[in-house]
RNA sequence: UGGGGAGUCGUCCAACGGCAGGACGGCAGACUCUGGAUCUGCUUAUAGGGGUUCGAAUCCUCUCUCCCCAGCCA
């Protein structure tokens, strides 16, 4: 795994540093990265990845990989899978600390009672809805609960009989006894535990009470010995929570450090959004390939080096902001330009028949496997009378700055010959079937020994040895680089873009990709990196398009109808 | 209107009292058997007003804007 030294410092590695000079935490560095078992890890989720293992690895410490599972209604073994899975294939390695909150529960449970017998904790009975009644407002102050003074003896034998399980959900909680006038609404007597008659995915009908967030939270990260709790913006204003839990009961005191999340142009990062695009449709599932889960983005080709790097350059601080899409992009092109193999694949195929060729020959020609890395050798690609080229690269009545084939022009098939066109076959319809072409047999392998230029090279797929695939193509799942910015009244779904998906299921492919397995990556010239989807099957390839290639006559073309229009 | 945060090129991140810099994007150009890659150049920013200072993005002050918080979710 690379992690470059070059990697840009942050404020955070500067109070780490500064923690280290004075000796706070005798210079050790230990992060976790915890997520709740309740979804599929997203590409945000993979930003505090490489965050807290980065810095691990940067000051030569540790990084746990802990569960936060104290909501047993709402975990899964599954996702615990899917996250292991996932942190692993972007190549970090936790060794053997992988945690669970729930492995510390007695723990929690004890150091309850110890803030219960200090007067800092007590039984409340007050109901859901009372207890949101008493919080008070953001501006006005909160009312203390009447169970606020009850005797110490009396919590502490109400809490044991709350685990023991005589009370119905939601009948009494475990309150912190700190201040229903605070401004942080967090302070004001938060919710330690509640009660719960739920099966946990660990620890089964153990427990009926769990731990809420802020208490469960400070507590596990103590003891790890976690020396900095790396968590997003939104939990700055439960620090002074997470600090009065550790105060109080006076134990090991790791520091809270916060950082802004990430978030992508044309895309969202919410797992309850997820949910809607796939319940609605909108999306096969989690693991989609338009869906920005890792699990998505994987089955889409995207590398663990491309997110990674993603990573390390959209930097971390504290502002919140939107990482533009094409960066991204630019990431996974700058990971397979290095590495994948170069092919020959025609996504729309127009037939073109070479007339002066000989009829029934087939010869082989010699193809660079990949012109950034020569040590990926060559191969031989068949050339006959009869092929494909794109469709698009054929204009009956070219525009200005269009180079490529046209009647009477003459361009190069790549590695193979020069050809003009001579003829343009079309249909009843007037719709163009087909191309006669004539070559030069001089321009063998492309080039001409006269010296003469042509202005474009085009791919092309011999028609007898074609073989026939599925494309995906894929585009930005939302049309609004803000998928939060729609119309007055309308949700997220108003925006989501229509063509997110095209299916070809006609696409021609050079024989070397005959036998390609699912998850490989290839860059078919001239269009875009490919990987095999794991719908593949030999009889049936099927691949996704990962990302174009930076397409310089598509943005001219496109500069020109938007002029137009 | 309570509390907590944040404001620097279009976007993201630097600059920690001393020439506002990098990356992506965009725009030009060079090169090219991928209109790819590569290379070169250009473009554009310190939210606003006061103050301190020889010197302010940075320190002080006032203002403005944006984000988060009223789950027995995390």
């Amino acid at each position: 795994m690379t992690m470059p030294d070059s990697a840009p410092s942050n404020f955070i590695q500067d109070l780490i540093t500064e923690d280290i000079k004075t000796g706070k935490y005798e210079g050790r560095v230990h992060t976790r990265f915890p997520p709740e078992p309740n979804g599929y890890l997203h590409i945000g989720h993979a930003k505090s990845i490489c965050l807290n293992f980065g810095i691990a690895k940067k000051f030569t410490g540790l990084c746990n990989l802990r569960f936060d599972d104290t909501n047993p209604t709402k975990e899964e073994v599954e996702y615990v899978e899917s996250i292991r899975e996932d942190v692993r294939w972007m190549g970090f390695d936790w060794e053997d600390r992988m945690y669970f909150a729930s492995d510390y529960f007695e723990q929690m449970y004890q150091y309850a009672v110890q803030l219960i017998k200090a007067g800092k904790a007590y039984v409340c009975d007050l109901t859901a809805d009372e207890i949101r009644q008493y919080r008070g407002t953001l501006t006005a102050p909160g009312k203390e609960s009447l169970y606020r003074n009850r005797s110490v003896e009396e919590s502490l034998n109400l809490f044991e009989r709350m685990r023991a399980g005589e009370f119905p959900d939601g009948s009494r909680t475990l309150r912190a006894r700190i201040d229903m006038s605070s401004g942080n609404i967090n302070m004001r007597d938060p919710v330690m535990y509640r009660i719960l008659h739920a099966e946990h995915h660990r620890t089964g009908t153990k427990w009926c009470i769990y731990p809420m967030y802020d208490y469960a939270h400070c507590i596990s990260d103590s003891i790890e010995g976690i020396t900095h709790s790396i968590c997003t913006l939104e939990f700055e204003d439960h620090r002074p929570l997470y600090d009065w839990f550790l105060d109080q009961l006076d134990i090991y005191h790791p520091r809270q450090i916060e950082f802004a999340r990430l978030n992508l142009s044309y895309t969202i990062m919410s797992k309850r959004k997820f949910i809607q695009l796939v319940d609605g449709g909108h999306v096969r599932g989690w693991d989609d390939p338009r869906m920005p889960t890792i699990s998505g983005l994987r089955r889409r080709g995207y590398t663990p080096e491309a997110i990674r790097n993603l990573c390390e350059r959209i930097g971390v601080a504290k502002r919140d902001s939107v990482v533009d899409m094409a960066l991204l992009e630019y990431c996974i092109r700058e990971d397979l330009n290095k590495k994948a193999r170069r092919v020959m694949a025609v996504l729309k195929p127009l037939k073109v028949v070479i007339i002066n060729y000989p009829e029934g020959t087939t010869e082989e020609l010699d193809a660079i496997n990949n012109p950034e890395d020569p040590g990926m050798g060559m191969r031989k690609v068949p050339f006959s009378r009869v092929l494909y080229i794109e469709r698009e690269d054929f204009r009956e009545a070219p525009p200005k700055q269009f180079f490529r084939l046209a009647p009477g022009r003459e361009v190069r098939l790549r590695y193979a010959y020069y050809i003009t066109c001579v003829n343009v076959v079309k249909d009843t319809d007037g719709e163009i079937t087909e191309l006669h072409c004539t070559y030069d047999p001089a321009t063998r392998g492309g080039d001409s020994p006269d010296g003469r230029k042509v202005k474009a090279t085009l791919h092309w797929v011999s028609a007898a040895q074609a073989v026939e695939a599925e494309v995906r193509l894929y585009d930005y799942l939302f049309l609004n680089p803000d998928p939060e910015e729609v119309e007055e009244g309308k949700d997220f779904r108003f925006g989501i873009n229509p063509n997110s998906l095209e299916t070809l299921t006609t696409c021609k492919l050079e024989p070397a990709l005959a036998d390609a397995t699912p998850g490989e990556r290839y860059q078919f010239e001239r269009t875009g990196y490919f990987c095999v989807d794991t719908d593949s099957s030999m009889e049936k390839p099927v691949f996704n398009r990962i990302v174009t290639l930076k397409d310089t006559w598509a943005k001219i073309e496109k500069g020109r109808k938007e002029e137009r229009s």
